[in-house]
DNA sequence: CAATAAATTGAATGGTTGTTCAATAAATAG
DNA sequence: CTATTTATTGAACAACCATTCAATTTATTG
């Protein structure tokens, strides 16, 4: 048990510095030996860990799940009633914390991967389906103690996180702060609308 | 004349090479060595045309924006009536024709770059905005015939491309077929009804 | 303490990367 | 036909790549 504790963190903190490391560089570009140099270890260490390099995309895949649904955690854990946690998480969603969570840049390069490559497309369809059906759940909630009226929580779930990625796509493409902002608060009011909450 | 067209004749062979290679091994591992491969020239001749890797890359994002034009101009030459070039341009971006114009992974690795080098952000917003612009006055010209009711043409258009990558950006989270033809059809309603037109 | 297993190093491999440069082939112009 | 420009080649460069493997250090167990 105490073992595995050891092989398990450094797993973590290659992950890691595999994240930061392709913050600045970029995910494609992110090589075994510069995630080496940031850990200042030996790149060999770092394939005992992982067989190859895909296994370790897989595994930041799964990080930033992790990162992911804390948001939901943290909505679930500072609220009691169903209704206040969905306009705890809307409002997460749809803001500088939802964000700021994972880069952008990883973010959208580990989805252009799922084009080429099956196995990828399939872990990352994974998270976006588990987020989906955390959002469904929690809105089959507040729908069954009457809070809101929704009659199918898959689909309403689909179209918030419909609107979600076009948000965060759409607003990468404005050049000032000032729009983002604009755009993403006008987003929350339609997605709190879509749920028949005025807020 | 006939000289330079030389010149612009490999320089365009070139892109397309880029593009292609792009599509099997991915944007970022596409190397100079590789397009020249599958030219079956020398690496040198590339460099001689394009300084660097990001010049070539900027001219495959000017290439992707060429296509998408082609979409706005079909729409305008197949019609006459503002009303019907705005009815056949949504269906156009809703469907097939838009989706297949440039591969997915391509696209979203060029603009996975754009969070890491400014001069590909600024590229990308370009196309972005210059396609926005195209629907806004298109809109603009349906509103002043009455047409439809449209009194921020700027704004609609916003939602619609808004609308657009959301739907693209979810659809390929889907894992059949069907269901991302079902969600591309909703959409596409969805886009009819923002712009008052029942279809 | 001794034996065993895991973590880690360091060196070596063959291949690919972007870029440079002089030499050659082809096209253009006077 | 000659001079000049352009297109293209082919070789060379050092830097980096993922991966392998035996040697060594460190930790765990009996």
């Amino acid at each position: 048990m105490g073992l595995s504790n050891i092989s398990e963190l450094r797993k973590r903190e290659i992950v890691e510095a595999f994240y930061q490391t392709a913050i600045k560089e970029g995910l494609e570009s992110t090589s075994i030996a510069k995630i080496a140099k940031t850990l200042e270890i030996q790149p060999s260490l770092i394939v005992h860990y992982f067989k190859s390099k895909d296994e370790l995309i897989t595994a930041l895949i799964d990080h930033c799940l992790e990162l992911y649904l804390k948001i939901f955690e943290k909505a679930y854990l500072s609220n009691e009633d169903p209704l206040e946690m969905l306009i705890s998480l809307i409002s997460s969603m749809f803001s500088k914390d939802w964000n700021d969570l994972f880069d952008d840049g990883v973010y959208y390069s580990a989805y252009a991967m799922v084009f080429r490559e099956p196995s990828f497309r399939e872990k990352f369809s994974k998270i976006h389906k588990e987020l989906r059906e955390k959002l469904s759940s929690l809105l089959k909630d507040c729908h069954d103690t009457k809070a809101i009226n929704c009659n199918n929580p898959n689909e309403t779930a689909n179209r918030i996180f419909f609107l979600l990625d076009g948000t965060y796509f759409f607003i990468n493409m404005l050049s000032t702060q000032k729009e983002q902002n604009e755009h993403l608060k006008q987003s929350k009011l339609l997605a709190f609308e879509m749920l028949g909450l005025k807020k």
